[in-house]
RNA sequence: GGACCCGUAGCUCAGCCUGGAUAGAGCGGCGGCCUGCGGAGCCGUAGGUCGUGGGUUCGCGGCGACAGCCGGCCCAGAAAUCCCACCGGGUCCGCCA
């Protein structure tokens, strides 16, 4: 239910008369400015002569919402009654219950949601942060608006850099086994290990080809092994016998060809492959999934790349499939096969039907080994996922992947799937950067979502005024996510953002600790109130900061509406802040529990909306509710 | 070299898709408010040539060679918002993922 509706339908009655008054044929606009607390329209297209107007308003009878209809410039401007406001929001929230927000308005059908993905070789970092709270709250947004929704988590298990993990750890098994065994977090022993086998690889590799190199060149190398052997140095910091172990194994080795190889044989389906591959592969994700319930984040399917794309042998297919439908685009580079999507997008006139960058550039679909490349597995993928019968696949994938993502749509088209290549949507984001450092999950330098979480924990835990130790920490780590949530939520998409921890540590205002604060200043307020409430009655005089609230309070479900149609999860992080801020500055000056009835009903009753508000709007943020802090 | 995203107050950001009335918050600054329903709060105040420079479009009636032209009417022929160029920041353009 919407209880702004009314209004908003008497004041199109009203500019439809007014219309056919004027004998216009179309019909102005109806604004809803927020911050005016008034509805409002357009006339500038009508040219109206302000004296006819006037007269048609003069003519007008008596309205049940609106008040003091009048023209003010070339607008025409209305108030909304804010008794008869109260009464429709009172209504609303009475018939949806602990629901309040859905409303016909909210977009439903099915989604499918795919989320962090992130490679299965390390903890997630900040970046993977953004990317797995922004697609858990398009979930959660979209399921409040009763979308039938699908989470799912693409494990990237091929490719040369999933292989030189596997042969780091085929070599510390056991050491990283009885690491794990002691509570070492699987996933951030198992980085090390990546992170020291590639920087040996890369050594062993760079070494090579400093043989028989220029002056210059050699210097350059010089300086890219320096860089590797801090990689080494770092982590040697951290776990010397991991490091030591991994460089008397591997050292001296041509990992490079025992990657390709280790990757041939995985993709054939070889046992021994797959044992070695998993093993590094699950372990990581055990930890990787610990970090995500801790936010609060679950996954309702895990599709391994290696059984969807390449073991169920889709890549391959679709690979045969577009070579046999374009052979004109399709061309054999020294045994690699490349498809030629710049001259398909220009030939097929592609770019608006699907939406892609103006520049194209040709795609790599198979190695000259005959393994597949990211992109072929990816488009297999998509096909499967467009598969599974949702209205639409949404993608949460950083902008750096614009390319790749275009190359998915436009290949899917060319394969004949015209329909799902317009169903599948990159959901596109901005990177977070880190001030002063490079990130690079390769090198092992990156700030880790857990380190987050454990700082802010920590921090919120002085300001938390429970006195029993336990529950002041479990307390603590709600409060923690609730202000590393609504830190990815409170920038658009679109935009870049950098970690400070300032901001990130921010528990005042516009942060997820402030929200969290606030609902438990109303439920605290309700719970002294007892739990007896008649249905309150309106007053007839409503103080100004009152009607402000109940005006936010009635566009909630529009507000929720537009989230879910824009898939923009940061509207329900600034409405509840805006909420928030009305509600603590009307609190300050008008007494609930101390106010004569039936003053005292009304305004518990609107306590009880706030609440109720607060904690859908927290749910779909993800920021945990708290009843006490 | 080409492409995409961003440039709004000292700092961080919203608004741009769908152009119109005084460009909204927060942080930080300054000055106030605790015998009060939870001060992780509230009130007040200062702070903006919306990166720079160009361009572009509105209603009605009549004519039209479909480029526009004429007429009166009107708060107004409206740009942070659309287009172009340039500058600054980020990202991508791989037999990586």
């Amino acid at each position: 239910m919407d209880p702004l509706a009314p209004a908003l339908s008497e004041f199109e009655e009203v500019l439809a008369k007014l219309a056919s008054y004027l004998g216009a044929v179309e019909r102005p606009e109806v604004d809803y400015p927020s911050k005016f607390a008034f509805v409002s329209a357009r006339l500038h297209k009508l040219r109206p002569d302000p004296a006819k107007v006037n007269q048609f308003l003069s003519s007008l009878g008596p309205l049940k919402y609106l008040r003091n209809l009048r023209l003010e410039g070339a607008y025409l401007n209305a108030d909304v009654d804010p008794a008869a406001l109260a009464r429709s929001l009172f209504d609303a929230v009475s018939a949806a219950g602990e629901r309040y927000g859905f409303s016909e308005r909210c977009r439903g059908g099915k989604v499918l949601i795919e989320h962090t993905s992130a490679n299965p070789l390390h903890p997630l970092h900040v970046g993977h942060g953004r990317n797995a709270v922004l697609g858990d709250s398009l979930a959660r947004l979209l399921r409040f608006c009763s979308a039938e929704v699908e989470v799912h988590f693409y494990v990237d298990d091929c490719g040369a850099q999933v292989m030189y993990a596997a042969l780091g750890l085929a070599e510390v098994e056991g050491y990283v086994r009885s690491a794990v065994a002691k509570g070492a977090k699987p996933d951030l022993i198992a980085g090390y290990v990546y992170s020291v086998s590639t920087a040996i690889a890369e050594i062993n590799r760079l070494k090579k080809a400093a043989e028989g190199a220029g002056e210059e060149k050699r210097r350059e190398i010089t300086a890219e092994i320096d860089e590797w052997l801090g990689v080494i140095k770092r982590h040697m910091d951290v776990e010397p016998d991991l490091v030591n172990a991994l460089a008397e194994r591997l050292g001296g080795r041509d990992l490079a060809a025992e990657a390709a190889e280790l990757n041939r044989l995985y993709e054939a389906g070889d046992g021994e492959a797959r044992r070695r591959v998993r093993a590094v592969v699950d372990l990581v994700l055990r930890g990787q999934r610990e970090t995500l319930e801790r936010l609060g984040i679950s996954i309702d399917s895990w599709d391994y790349e290696s059984e969807l794309a390449v073991w169920s042998g889709a890549a391959a297919r679709l690979v045969e499939e577009l070579r046999r439908r374009w052979p004109q685009y399709v061309e054999d580079r020294g045994g690699a096969l490349v498809f030629r999507a710049d001259k398909f997008v220009d030939d097929f006139g592609l770019r608006e039907e699907l939406d892609l960058p103006k520049f194209i550039p040709p795609v790599t679909l198979t190695r000259s080994d005959g393994t597949t490349l990211y992109v072929t597995r990816d488009v297999a993928y998509a096909l499967w996922q467009a598969g599974r019968g949702a209205d639409e696949v949404v993608r949460v994938v950083s902008s750096e992947q614009t390319h790749e993502q275009a190359h998915v749509r436009i290949i899917l088209w060319a394969l004949g799937h015209r329909d799902a290549a317009k169903r599948v949507v990159h959901y596109s984001y901005e990177m977070v950067n880190m001030p002063g450092m490079k990130m690079s999950a390769r090198r092992g330098q990156y700030v880790a979502l857990d380190d987050i979480l454990d700082e802010a924990a920590e921090r919120s835990l002085q300001a938390v005024k429970e006195k029993d130790k336990e529950s002041a920490a479990a307390i603590a780590e709600k409060v923690a996510v609730g202000a590393v949530r609504y830190f990815y939520l409170s920038a658009s998409p679109r935009r870049p953002i950098d970690f400070k921890w300032d901001v990130v540590l921010n528990m005042r205002s516009n942060s997820g600790p402030f929200l969290q604060y606030t609902y438990v200043r109303a439920a605290s307020i309700l719970e002294k109130a007892g739990s007896a409430r008649p249905k309150p009655a309106v007053p007839d005089k409503i103080e100004q900061e009152e009607a402000s609230l109940v005006v936010k309070l009635a566009e909630w479900p529009r507000a929720v509406a537009s989230a879910a149609s824009d898939l923009r999860p940061d509207y329900i992080a600034s409405y509840l802040n805006d909420l928030a801020l009305l509600f603590n500055s009307w609190y300050e000056k008008y007494p609930v529990l101390k106010a004569e009835e039936p003053l005292r009903g009304f305004r518990l009753a609107l306590v009880e909306a706030v609440r109720i508000v607060m904690k859908n709007g927290l749910w779909i943020l993800g920021v945990p509710v708290l009843p006490k802090m």
